[in-house]
This record gives structure tokens, C-alpha cells and sequence, in this order.
DNA sequence: CTCCGGTCCC
DNA sequence: GGGACAGGAG
């Protein structure tokens, strides 16, 4: 027998021929040679300005985090800066770009490279998902772009690429299915430029179409953000970085929502690291 | 599977 | 006014 999977819940890939794989390569790369995006950390590449970039780049929009980027490597240019970095100064950075537990998270890493890497980032994918903020999109998208690896990863943008080509008449779409064509038709000569052009060809096609990742199994929306806890979260962290020390009564009051949801919210945000508490008063 | 931010686009 | 965003962690 040389089917071997017939029993298992592995679903059966979709094949393409060489010359499919060409014509689509052709496409991807045309397309960046002429509509490639130039951007800061495209332009000096190294380990740390590449995983800066990545980190401030989950799901957060490019346009937004380029200029967050260039402060950010102003003012903290190299692991050491950043595992030195004072909270208060790099939570402040932060502020605007969302999802503030990157930024701790980031710090932490940092100073795991300084300690236990002797200040430079493992050029390995375990190593890398070992690190506090890096999952597999992230330890993928590492070892491409810093370190020129030919890799296999997923995000938003690869998925919309390969749905969008290989699977138009598709609902329901599985990475399980997507994986294997990335891997096809990757291109290993030099997957760094492979996969900035496979980001710019997904950006592409979501200005042209309708989402084609609303027919990915993994789509899901998310709730409301207004009223939400991350909405108090957001307001809290951004009053105390502007005005700590402050006590929970004067927090409250300023945040303008429920009393119960702020305290609670302060209580979780102290436990994550965000805040502490001198006294009475609330510190970053 | 749910939570976690904040902004801008259609 | 939602939708979507170079996801990760609990």
C-alpha cells in the first residue's frame, strides 16, 4: 500500500505541478520588483531590529508601527538597551500600539539574550520559541528574515495569498491544508526576499478583494473592543504613564468606568507585571 | 477558546 | 459603525 494516511484525520494536500509553482513564484516576485514596500527594517537587517519589528508588527498594522519602530530603535538600539530599559520609559514608548504585555514581554526576552545567549538571538526555532512573545509565526518569520532560513510559516497575510490562489472556490479553508503549498512553493534560493514579497502580495490582494481569509477554517472575529476590559486596561495604564503615582480613587475617577471593573483590572494588571503598589499609591 | 489595544479603513 | 490588523499566552 502506498497510501499510508487514509485513516488518519490528515487531510489530503492539494498537489501542483512545477509549472504551477513557477507561474506563481513569478507572480509573487514581479509584483514585489515592482510594488515592494520599503520599509525600516528592510533596509539594515539584523536579529534585533528584525524581532523588534516582528513583535510591534502582531496585529498591528504596518502603517502604524513604523514610526513606533524608528523611535523605539532611537532610543533602545540593542538588547542590552532594552533589558536596561526602565519600565516607565518603555511602557510610555509602547503607548498607542496596543497589546502593552509585547512590551513586557520584550523587556523579559531581552535580558534572557543578555543573560543566557550572551547577548545575541538564537539563530534556532526552539531557542526562539523559548522566548518569552514569540510563538511559531514569530520564530518562523525570525528565522526567515533575520537569518535567511527556508522556513515554513503562516500568518494573515501568507494565509490570504494561498486561499486567495489555490483555494477560490473553497469554505472552511485548514492551515493543515495551506502548509504543505507553502512549503512547495517557497523559494529556498532566498526565502528572506520570498516571504517580504509573499507580505506585500497579501497586502495587495486585500485592498482588491474581500477578505479571502473569511474562508479560512481559523477565522474567527473578535469581541467588541469599546466598553470593553481591554478598554480599561488601555485607559489605566495610559493614566498612570502619564501621571503616577496615582491611588486606585483617583484612577477610578479618571478612567470613567465602572469602579469594580477598574480595581479588578488594576488587581490583574499588578499580577501581569504592568504596575505595582507603593502604599497606597499605584507606580509603573 | 478567550483574552489582550488601539487605530484607521470601507 | 463594524471589520481587520506581519499573534501569543493562559
Amino acid at each position: 500500500m502506498t497510501k499510508k494516511n487514509s485513516t488518519s484525520s490528515r487531510r489530503n494536500s492539494k498537489s501542483l505541478t512545477s509549472t504551477e509553482v513557477r507561474a506563481f513564484r513569478k507572480k509573487v516576485h514581479d509584483h514585489f520588483r515592482e510594488h515592494g514596500r520599503d520599509l525600516p527594517w528592510r533596509k539594515r537587517v539584523n536579529p534585533y531590529r528584525v524581532l523588534i519589528s516582528e513583535i510591534m508588527l502582531q496585529q498591528t498594522q504596518v502603517d502604524r508601527v513604523i514610526e513606533k519602530y524608528k523611535e523605539f530603535l532611537a532610543i533602545f538600539p540593542t538588547f542590552a538597551d532594552l533589558a536596561a530599559a526602565p519600565l516607565p520609559q518603555l511602557l510610555s514608548l509602547w503607548s498607542g500600539l496596543g497589546y502593552n504585555r509585547r512590551a513586557l514581554a520584550l523587556k523579559a526576552l531581552a535580558q534572557k539574550v543578555v543573560d543566557e545567549h550572551k547577548g545575541r538571538l538564537p539563530s534556532d526555532r526552539d531557542q526562539l520559541l523559548a522566548l518569552p512573545g514569540i510563538g511559531n509565526y514569530t520564530a518562523g518569520a525570525v528565522m526567515a528574515f533575520a537569518f535567511n532560513k527556508p522556513v515554513v510559516f503562516m500568518d494573515t497575510n501568507i494565509r490570504r495569498v494561498y486561499i486567495h490562489e489555490f483555494f477560490q472556490d473553497r469554505q472552511g479553508v485548514h492551515d493543515d491544508e495551506l502548509i504543505p503549498l507553502v512549503e512547495r512553493t517557497m523559494d529556498p534560493a532566498d526565502p528572506r526576499t520570498w516571504y517580504n514579497a509573499l507580505m506585500d502580495y497579501g497586502t495587495m490582494l486585500k485592498q482588491q478583494h474581500a477578505n479571502p481569509n473569511r474562508r479560512s477554517a481559523h477565522y474567527t472575529r473578535q469581541s467588541p473592543f469599546e466598553n470593553s476590559s481591554r478598554q480599561v486596561r488601555g485607559r489605566i495604564l495610559k493614566i498612570l504613564v502619564a501621571d503616577a503615582p496615582l491611588t486606585a480613587l483617583q484612577i477610578v475617577k479618571r478612567v470613567a468606568m465602572e469602579a469594580e471593573r477598574v480595581k479588578s483590572s488594576l488587581v490583574q494588571m499588578e499580577k501581569e507585571g504592568f504596575i505595582r503598589k507603593k502604599g497606597r499609591l499605584f507606580v509603573i
